[in-house]
DNA sequence: CGCACACTTGACTGACCGGTCAACTCGCCG
DNA sequence: CGGCGAGTTGACCGGTCAGTCAAGTGTGCG
């Protein structure tokens, strides 16, 4: 079952340094020494693949967004946890290579309907997490008013994608996106973490 | 002349549809009623093409960002540009399908270079013009304290692309993105317009 | 008239695309 | 031992890709 396992992650890699559609099935497998008769047993097609990469990083998402201290807290634990992560990337490719989501979302949804609704269905259980700890502060009065948690949660969720997005495309260090997102957050809640 | 023109306005338009890898040069000859060698007559290069649907959107969004009216009714009329374009998007195509710019820089700005740098072009020119109209609302008091107005028109820039980005992704309507905006302006301006 | 040149045409190229297939290896289980 | 099935292999497929080219066409200008 390792066979697929590096498939998926040389995928991953190649998916973020170039795009899904620049990366052809050749490259994927020589990427993980793999014949395309292997590939094909165990995926469906390359779409199915993109699938599961998806879910790899969702996964890894998942896992750094355990959410515990205050409802303040646990917002900017949200900045922390895509400030590793795109200064990982940073670290691994040498350049800001954008949001493994956000990059199939934007060359995909409208080409491949599947594959849209798989990735709109990570970013709408994100935005859910970061919701709820946007009512949590509001409860706790850390909101201020005039914005309501689920509109607060999905403006968090889009700045999150356009720094990246723009830091990406003008060749931003990924600090620039955790300071941006920082201010962002700091503008919404009254205590600081 | 008007050969090149109808070739890059439906470059444009399947750009905006599917996506540029998608689209294949003969797609491009098809829609424009122009045959493979007249096409390269006018453009070295697919690359080139959409260097060129760029710099269209560009003059369309200049044309519509001319600024008048008070520092706190210039930025409101930023998200009201975004908002016509969008929605004559969503007329036009039936749905969201994401910014011009945005959409490129997603897809091509790790494997095209030089037409990453092009559409950063566009976006830095934009985030300037957001600049001057942020601090003009600085001088006039109307920016809360601790976010200068660089900050905030790059804020304001990632604020537009991710939630066109997010719209796109899940089948939103346009009116979503107008909402998100002008909350988030909202939310750093004193005065309403 | 005749030439020059912007523009058009359609056939063509070679590489590459995603995907298929039959044959093979090999470890496990009856 | 027999064989079954998961996993592997490399040759192969038709189609499509971006891009080329030689031969046109039509128009304006000397």
């Amino acid at each position: 079952m390792q066979t697929r396992d590096r498939i998926v992650r040389s995928a991953a890699r190649l998916f973020l340094t170039r795009s899904y559609q620049s990366v052809g099935i050749a490259d994927l497998c020589t990427a993980a020494d793999v014949r395309k008769g292997s590939f094909y047993h165990f995926f469906p097609s390359k779409a199915d693949l993109a699938k599961a990469v998806v879910d790899l990083h969702a996964g890894e998402l998942e896992r750094r967004l355990a959410a515990d201290g205050s409802p303040a807290e646990r917002l900017f634990a949200v900045a922390d946890a895509v400030t590793q992560i795109q200064t990982g990337f940073e670290k691994r490719f040498g350049r800001v290579v954008g949001c493994p989501f956000g990059n199939l979302a934007a060359e995909l949804s409208t080409t491949d309907d599947e594959l849209r609704a798989h990735v709109a269905g990570v970013f709408a259980r994100w935005e859910a997490r970061l919701a709820d700890a946007c009512r949590a502060a509001a409860d706790a009065g850390a909101l201020h008013d005039g914005v309501t948690p689920a509109t607060l949660a999905h403006m968090i969720l889009a700045q999150i994608q356009g720094l990246i997005l723009l830091a990406k495309v003008s060749g931003a260090p990924a600090a620039e996106i955790t300071a941006g997102l920082r201010a962002m957050i700091t503008t919404n809640v009254r205590e600081a973490a």
